[in-house]
RNA sequence: CGCGGGGUAGAGCAGUUGGCAGCUCGGCGGGCCCAUAACCCGCAGGUCGCCGGUUCGAGUCCGGCCCCCGCAA
């Protein structure tokens, strides 16, 4: 920065708990100031349906930072008159959760930069970490971009890759690219600021989108492929988290899980040991389960499962 | 008062009309075997979540409390 007194005085919007490394990155670095955040308002959670704050309420909170939390955004003058107050040059936009309108966009004089998790035009929407995983995909990775009043639709400034093993999950690989993306964040902010970085508009006819995850997407359709049926498990933990049902209850499964080859003629769905965990048979191969939970149960190892549950085995799962 | 399932041996579960607390796995000891996570015999391990009530007798019935979990968000 050419003037060391001056700070970068930012807006910080976000919600999850995959905004926070994003804003503690920003609270750590010198060069900036978190003037103001915005997150999504309090909601009824858990059992006792209390009104839980946000994680970057809380992370606010902790840093004594003004925190807004706006049931809308749209038309909003009093939101507006506040952000003017605080005389920003900036917002950063993380997982906020609600379209911001451009009235809104138009008052930083130094723009609006948002980080999507996957590589842009591809997985624009609200899922793109489980869609990855959910479809099998080799690579994805971070895009930090302007932006505009489209849905993830802004000039790039910046996209770092991350290689895909198969393994990660939907909370191991939001913390994976949660960690990738915060350093090159600052580095983004402060190159783009200084001119060091010329946006890129997106390849729009390549775009894909991603809607968001129901609980519905995660049933198992033991009719899938093994590998499919595994990507889903992966893709859906911890939440919604995969399940299908049993005598007329529901049974969430966990990773890990195998997948092997069957060439045994047993039913699609049916239920079978190996080596005393259980094996599902699906459309294509079988999956060794490790670890489920029957509903209002805890979780279990498959092993236990079946020395609690034996006739379990043989059941068809449909 | 959002709806619902559950708490019994180290683990996972069963326990009927109230009547000696069980099953599978694990643990320990022994046997078999070239050998084994396999098989056979035996042993140990329980305040049946807590408190009170009914009863000759309560894991089981009644009342209260604590804790775990699923749905819903």
């Amino acid at each position: 920065m050419e003037n060391k007194n001056k700070k970068i005085r930012i807006i910080f919007a976000g919600t999850p708990d995959f905004a926070v490394p994003y804003f503690n990155a920003l609270i750590g670095d010198a060069d900036f100031e978190i003037a103001g955040v915005i997150t999504q308002p309090d909601k009824p959670s858990g059992r006792k349906q209390e009104l839980t704050p946000s994680p970057v309420k809380l992370a606010a909170k902790a840093e004594d930072i003004k925190i807004f939390q706006p049931e809308k955004l749209k038309d909003n003058q009093e939101i507006i008159a506040e952000i003017k107050k605080l005389n920003t040059d900036l917002l950063v936009v993380v997982a906020y959760g609600l379209i911001i309108p451009k009235s809104i966009l138009d008052l930083f004089p130094r723009g609006a930069i948002n980080v999507h998790p996957s590589l842009l035009p591809k997985y624009r929407g609200a899922s793109p970490i489980q869609s990855a995983i959910l479809n099998g995909e080799k690579t994805t990775g971070i895009s930090i971009m302007l932006m505009d009043e489209k849905m993830d639709h802004g000039s790039l400034l910046a996209r770092r890759e991350a290689p895909l093993a198969g393994e990660e999950t939907n909370e191991s690989l939001h913390y994976q690219l949660a960690k990738l993306g915060a350093p090159l964040l600052i580095e983004t902010i402060k190159k783009y600021l200084v001119g060091e970085i010329t946006p890129r508009e997106q390849n729009h006819a390549e775009a894909t989108f991603c809607k968001t995850i129901t609980k519905e997407d995660a049933q198992i359709n033991w009719q899938s492929s093994a590998q499919e049926i595994k990507q889903k498990i992966y893709a859906f933990y911890p939440w919604p988290a995969t399940w299908t049902t049993w005598n007329g209850k529901r049974i969430k499964i966990f990773p890990p899980v195998q997948v092997i080859s069957d060439e045994s003629d047993i039913k699609v769905g049916e239920i079978f040991l190996s080596a005393s965990q259980l094996a599902i048979k699906t459309g294509s191969g079988a999956l060794i389960i490790n670890k489920l939970q029957l509903e209002g149960k805890k979780e279990v190892s498959s092993q236990e499962f079946a020395r609690g549950y034996s006739e379990i085995v043989g059941a068809v799962l449909k």
